[in-house]
DNA sequence: ATGGTCGCGCAGCGA
């Protein structure tokens, strides 16, 4: 299968986006988390995908290279991987019970030259493109790295408006690094000016989601105070000081069908030895 | 306690 080929472009009746909501109505449950390392996490993601059972799921920070990937135990939870693994930083995949076809990694496609960091996946999943995505940090405003975030968020804008339409079934799921706005935040005042919130990547990732996406957690959750991240350090997770920076985004067709969004809060608790990441499953559950 | 926590990989970086 050639990567490069839009989703619906193959001529499979299933894969033809505009005819998603044709579909007879079954549950499809996508979720994102970020588990900083993998290998740490490879029980609470077994355990996690056998109570919730979702059609996708979409893992940020592998920090693992595709060799040392927990394929097996997640073959044994009834699901299969598509790995885009990177050793130290890095590294993301999209798991699924269902086949997952037309995968593709990083940007391709010609769009820009390839990128070194391994932060984006793609594959599709009951007809509906799922990315996990794993957007740069930026460290801090005005530095280097800053600068590769909002280069990398053009990029996947530009993959989008070159190989994508909005009106197919497109969902971009991942650690965003981005706090969209003060309902993001329990205390927006003191992020006001990290990377998270800053003007400029606000606008960048407004430009994505203008491309045709729907916030589908706060379509369920527009009173905000609903976080996926917490810092390990100052106590955060007990004094609730946490950020959203991690979204499913999807665009109309698929965002219509949406019937609830929320947050695995339960992965962020536990002692040191329970090892939880710093960042909890955001979960969406559509009619499609 | 003048930092504070993780994970990687084995010093110091990135988050």
């Amino acid at each position: 299968m050639d990567p490069l080929v839009p989703v619906g472009a193959t001529g499979h009746p299933c894969l033809d986006p505009h005819r998603v909501s044709q579909l007879a109505p079954m549950g499809m449950k996508i979720a994102t988390w970020n588990v900083n390392s993998v290998k740490v996490r490879e029980a609470r993601v077994v355990g996690w995908l056998r109570e919730h059972a979702p059609d996708a799921l979409c893992l940020q920070e592998l920090k693992t290279a595709d060799e040392a990937y927990p394929d097996d135990a997640i073959r044994e939870a009834g699901c299969e991987s598509a790995v885009f693994g990177q050793r130290t930083y890095n590294g993301v995949a999209l798991i699924s019970p269902h086949p997952i076809s037309d995968v593709a990694r990083g940007f391709g496609g010609g769009v820009a030259d390839s990128d070194p960091q391994a932060r984006l996946i793609r594959g599709v999943v009951r007809g509906v493109t799922v990315f996990s995505a794993y957007f740069p940090n930026g460290r801090t405003v005005g530095s280097e790295s800053h600068g590769y975030k909002l280069a990398w968020m053009g990029r996947l804008l530009e993959l989008l408006e070159t190989r994508f339409d909005p009106r197919d079934p497109v969902v971009l799921a991942g650690d965003f690094n981005v706090a969209l706005d003060d309902r993001d935040a329990e205390n927006p005042e003191q992020w006001a000016s990290s990377v998270l919130c800053d003007p400029a990547t606000r606008e960048a990732l407004e430009r994505i989601r203008e491309w045709g996406f729907v916030d589908v957690v706060r379509k369920h959750n527009p009173e905000g105070k609903l976080y996926s991240w917490w810092d390990y350090r100052r106590l955060a997770f007990p004094r609730n000081d946490g950020l959203r920076i991690d979204h499913v985004f999807a665009t109309v067709p698929v965002a219509e069908a949406s019937t609830a969004a929320w947050v695995d809060r339960n992965q962020r608790k536990g002692k040191k030895t329970d090892k939880p990441s710093d960042h909890a499953p955001v979960v969406a559950e559509f009619d499609l």
